[in-house]
DNA sequence: GCCAGGAGAGAACGAGCGTTCTCCGATTGA
DNA sequence: TCAATCGGAGAACGCTCGTTCTCTCCTGGC
């Protein structure tokens, strides 16, 4: 999809209604409605619901790891740039109506009918996961404690999606500066 | 929902096809034809296909949990035993066709939508949760270790979803037993 | 033997889905 | 000024959904 005003009015549409109510909850006239767009100039940009759906996870999947970068690059420190990740999360899932981990959430509803959401998935975890062992091995941690953040960080999300709070991911950050090298 | 023969017909039908495909993309008339029974005698027990799908969960909680203290039971050494959780989860996840938590998926699926659903959600977690917490207590964790080994293991349920392998129960395994007290 | 009653199966219903098609108005070139 | 072409809006289409209804058949009492 190319990048005009109205492909952005279509995905930021799709993404929010997407992340509220799910994929197959969402009918494309709600996309229509929420985007002010008719449903022909959707299907200009778009040939289908699911090919919307990729894009959207496409598209997040770049907005989430630049805002993480952003909250990373608050500090200087290796150590705290690891610490500053679970910090950035915290506010990231802290907005009203948040709802977790949208990668989490979209293969719960489509992982079991839709090979190339699972395949999308993938890619944004192992994505998230590299960049974490990263920052964990500048920090002075090794792989293992890289794989351990990167789980600890899994399990807060989605505990934070579940419960509605962020406590799990405050906690999940002051066992990972237990975990972290001194 | 009574416990007759043919209520479990219904129940195991429905928890399987739900499972590997979702709620939404499953239709009554599936679990119809895989429960063999007909249409009516399914309403007859069950007012609804989110009736249904509670019964589903809730059956699943408990043969969930009757599964985990099976796997616990294996061992009487308090700190064996909470291992022996990550070693039962990597076996119940190894399954073809298996898909991750069957109560985080059905979280993304329907959290936006079915306030019931997340109500089940969070109590199958916080059962977990509580269970696990005793486990470690009994194995002399503090509760702060309690929680990062709830942490770790939904970590790794979610992530053994994802990937399709058991991988990252066995590496949360390795570091739980860091983490607990020799 | 016959009629009343209940349970069976699956056709039917209204709604909503993703997607396409039709119609209408605007615009452009001579 | 007019005709031809293009693009927009949303009505329409075929399908499937969850749920209900109808019709049929079997059973049991007199």
């Amino acid at each position: 999809m190319e990048q005009t005003a109205e492909a952005t009015r279509l995905l930021d549409a799709a993404e929010s209604l997407f992340y509220e109510d799910g994929y197959q909850a969402v009918g494309m006239d709600r996309i229509r409605a929420a985007s002010g767009l008719s449903l022909k100039r959707i299907y200009a940009m778009c040939p289908s619901k699911e090919a919307l759906t990729l894009a959207v996870l496409d598209r997040r999947d770049d907005t989430w790891h630049a805002a993480l970068e952003a909250g990373v690059d608050r500090q200087a420190d290796p150590r705290a740039r690891v610490l500053a990740v679970f910090t950035w999360l915290s506010e990231w899932l802290s907005g009203p109506g948040h709802r977790g981990c949208a990668w989490i959430n979209a293969f719960g509803e489509l992982g079991g009918t839709s090979p190339v959401v699972v395949a999308a998935v993938r890619a944004h975890k192992d994505r998230f996961r590299r960049r974490l062992r990263q920052l964990v091995e500048q920090a002075g941690g090794t792989p293992q404690v890289g794989q351990a953040v990167f789980l600890l960080a899994e399990g807060a999300m989605v505990t934070a999606g579940i419960t509605g709070e962020t406590i799990a991911v405050d906690q999940a950050r002051e066992l990972v500066a237990q975990l972290l090298p001194a």
